[in-house]
DNA sequence: TCCTTCTGCGTATGACATACGCGCTACTGC
DNA sequence: GCAGTAGCGCGTATGTCATACGCAGAAGGA
């Protein structure tokens, strides 16, 4: 009963970051904030990786207690849900569907999610336990939609699409986030890692075993990076053709 | 000098994996197998998730010591790296690529992995470190390059692609396994769980900041999660039109 | 004024990964 | 046969975590 006084079951800190909930008039003033919490874990998420943030070195960044983190936060889990809402901030502004070039504009959706990602890699790491439902990440959410909505596509169809193209942005920055970080601990380059890669997979296959392999060993493609956004772009483009193409078929 | 014997610059318990590397003659026997130990772990992550898999429970399992495990693998990363593999499994035998219809035997392969994936959810959870360099990963890869032998894509180009679709298949995977594992923690049926997250939605957006998601929710849309398959099914059909519409604009 | 509610936080518990080193085993070179 | 030695199992110890519990003090409401 106590817990569920506006009645959206959400926990007490989530519903803070809704900003419902006011600050209870008794007892003595809280000494943090969520603000505050959020903010020093995020940093410590930049700084050294989300596996560097536990409740005691939070608590020590900010001149307090372990325990006294609990106030505000009734498990790491939520920490954790806040962090990442913060992490992907604010959609940008404006309105994109004005014009009514729904690629151009969820294209950009596309990109703007990737930038604020990349700010803050280990967002992809955050574990999921529920579905969506922070301030942000509804945002998002959104304005996704809001560039599908000239379409002929339904609206199962559209969120189908803002699901395929947001799961793609995660995994492009997973992946890059992860070979960065790899790169980071070994202290090689990544033209010195995929090279020792390449030898590795030259020195374990076999061509008669693993011909497509071998093949594009010797193109010499697994060797050359090129830019980091080249993976991205070529991934996006595809599905956005994919999407045209449906939209198309359907006019 | 010691551990580079074989010169691959690989741990050993991943030379064992690849079946380089034969038992050194002196000594006290094994009582353990590499095999068996994986084989324990991966059964406690199948039955409990990945989170129960620690080296002193697989070491019960087994019968044997916590410290007992570190002679046949270095730390635990190996064994995630190792249980992975063995999750993936090798891919369906065959040569997909005999007929030249490069897409229904990509789709296949598709398919494959997300069963194969499927069978063992968590492997998608298990962090990733190094580029993909075991047995099971490279076969699949292997797969999946022959599947696009007779296309006219670059070799760079086929690789984007392989990545592309088993970055999709995995998201796929990842989201689905999620959702099962939060409903069947709490208890509720998909169809509750996507309710309440609906009518969650419902409680916290308004209709003139959240137009979209507002048009969304009326159409009733976030709350008919369709077959199991269905979401996966689009978003493959959208991403192989985008790859075959590459590949027809170049010939 | 007193009582209720909320605060910070010390202490304790139980996982967990893993370093270290001891006693023992079984093969190899003599 | 016999010593030397590499490889094995594992007990113990360390340091890190999340977090349950409960106390003492603060501040507003009656």
């Amino acid at each position: 009963m106590a817990s569920e006084e506006s009645g959206t079951g959400l926990p007490a800190s989530i519903e803070t970051a809704w900003g419902l909930r006011e600050r209870p008039s008794k007892g003595p003033r809280p000494g943090l904030t969520l603000a505050r919490i959020v903010d020093a874990a995020v940093g410590i998420a930049s700084t050294d990786g989300l596996g560097a943030v536990s409740m005691s070195r939070v608590a020590t960044e900010l001149g307090a207690s372990t325990m006294s983190l609990y106030r505000y936060v009734s498990a790491k889990d939520e920490l954790l849900t806040l962090m990442e809402d913060a992490a992907y901030g604010p959609p940008p502004p404006g309105d994109p569907a004005k014009d009514e070039d729904w690629r151009a504009g969820f294209a950009a959706w596309a990109w703007a999610l990737r930038t604020a990602l990349a700010r803050h890699p280990w967002v992809v790491s955050v574990p999921i336990d529920t579905p969506p439902s922070m301030p942000n990440s509804v945002a998002w959410m959104e304005r996704g939609l809001s560039c599908l909505r000239h379409t002929n596509l339904g609206e199962g169809e559209k969120i189908s699409v803002l699901m395929l193209v947001s799961g793609f942005v995660r995994n492009e920055v997973r992946m890059t986030f992860d070979i960065l970080a790899v790169n980071r601990r070994t202290g090689d380059s990544i033209e010195t890692s995929l090279a020792s890669w390449a030898r590795l997979l030259g020195k374990v296959t076999d061509a008669e075993r693993f011909p497509a392999v071998t093949a594009a060993l010797r193109a010499g493609e697994l060797e050359t990076p090129g830019g980091p956004d080249d993976e991205f772009v070529f991934g996006l483009e595809r599905i956005l053709d994919g999407v045209e193409a449906l939209i198309s078929a359907r006019s």
